[in-house]
DNA sequence: ATAGCTTTGTGAAGAATTTCACAAGCCCTC
DNA sequence: GAGGGCTTGTGAAATTCTTCACAAAGCTAT
């Protein structure tokens, strides 16, 4: 359906997601078109930026008159896959995975949470919004027989990665990780990281090395 | 202290932090020395990428031997500003917020939580780990009075532009949002967003672009 | 239908980042 | 103290990503 005749870059797809954002709040309000101007303002980036990244893809737009905000926002669902559910389970039923179970995003978005795991027997057997929690030695089972396709990894850094190789075995096709550590996984799998301490050092090298 | 002679490309900051997590452990653990190899294959990039990263900030390496562990994890401290205690707030006491604040890498890090702030009346007064949730009218005040580095944010995308403007008009230097919606802010202030429906779109798109 | 204003789509240029490749340097052994 | 085996540090090459700049095209008004 989506033709990625070319590779696309990482950060093209977070635009995408950025555009995808902004267009549906343009959709609500019932705005009919937007230019790459508006979209670029709105989302912190540049006219030629938008138009390139969209470009990959096709052409969208109207010469004088701009993007249609409900079809572009259609198609960049599309093409970012989320015209389907996926169904994605959460490892870890601490603090973290706790503010992720109850995340509206994920519904909003498509992605369906059928399951709640850690290791902690005290915590097995809670309800956590729709779902139970479930023992972690049964992970790589339900992941084999039910259709999960995403992990999110909620646990620390010493487990995960003893998680990975058992999910990867599973079947498991992505996972999102918030274990502050890096994942050795097979190349077809997609993996993100999102690690605090690193956007806080971030932080901290830019205040240390300008503002100073 | 540090010498910046480049501009720093933040991919290369967030692999020193990287580096500086791995060799923590390899510290812990009494190794003395590490190859550019070995971090590399610890961090998942290139011994080339590596060497790199460091030579911008000076030699530390020994040639045929590695470099010396303890030696670079206090250098890279420094490079990255961990060497003094940084005051950050959290702002909006939900799931997010409270996660954040039992984070314990926070405190390890020598980021030091000096207030938590929410709107929600039946909210402000509770205790949250040390600190008491304050009414978030009381945060552009505080901020300005009191010696705060870094604000994050975990409030809604629709409170967040506003609540920036507060503080940087209270004198804020750093902001670390997870509100997914990107901020206007002056040049001088570093600002790290986290946008957790970008990462999941992210993987969407590779599952739906790739393994198909 | 034409003129004038606007905005897209896109090669080409430019900038930034990563990888290559190898000389220089350190250690150990003989 | 000379030779061999490793590993760093770094210009240069390669690659990737962003910005530029302009022809092509749509809309409105006259």
């Amino acid at each position: 359906m989506t033709l990625p005749h070319k590779r696309i870059a990482e950060s093209t797809v977070r635009r995408l997601s950025m555009y995808l954002r902004y267009l549906e709040g343009l959709d609500g309000v019932g705005q009919k078109t937007a230019s790459s101007d508006e979209l670029a303002q709105l989302c912190g980036t540049t006219p030629a930026q938008v138009r390139k990244d969209l470009s990959f893809f096709g052409s969208f737009g109207k010469r004088g008159l701009g993007y249609p905000v409900h079809d572009l926002t259609d198609r960049l669902r599309e093409i970012l896959g989320l015209g389907q559910a996926w169904q994605i389970v959460i490892v870890g039923a601490g603090k973290i995975g706790s503010a992720l179970a109850e995340y509206r995003g994920f519904r909003q978005r498509g992605f369906q949470v059928v399951g709640v795991y850690d290791k902690n027997p005290e915590k097995i057997g809670r309800a956590w919004g729709d779902a139970v929690v479930r023992d972690i030695d049964e992970l790589a089972t339900d992941v084999s027989e039910q259709h999960v396709d995403i992990a999110v990894l909620a646990i620390p850094a010493e487990d995960a990665q003893d998680v990975v190789d058992q999910i990867v075995g599973a079947g498991i096709r992505a996972i999102l990780s918030f274990a502050p550590t890096s994942l050795r996984v097979p190349p077809h799998i997609a993996v993100k990281t999102v690690n605090m301490a690193m956007e806080l050092e971030g932080l901290s090298f830019a205040l240390t090395n300008r503002g100073a």
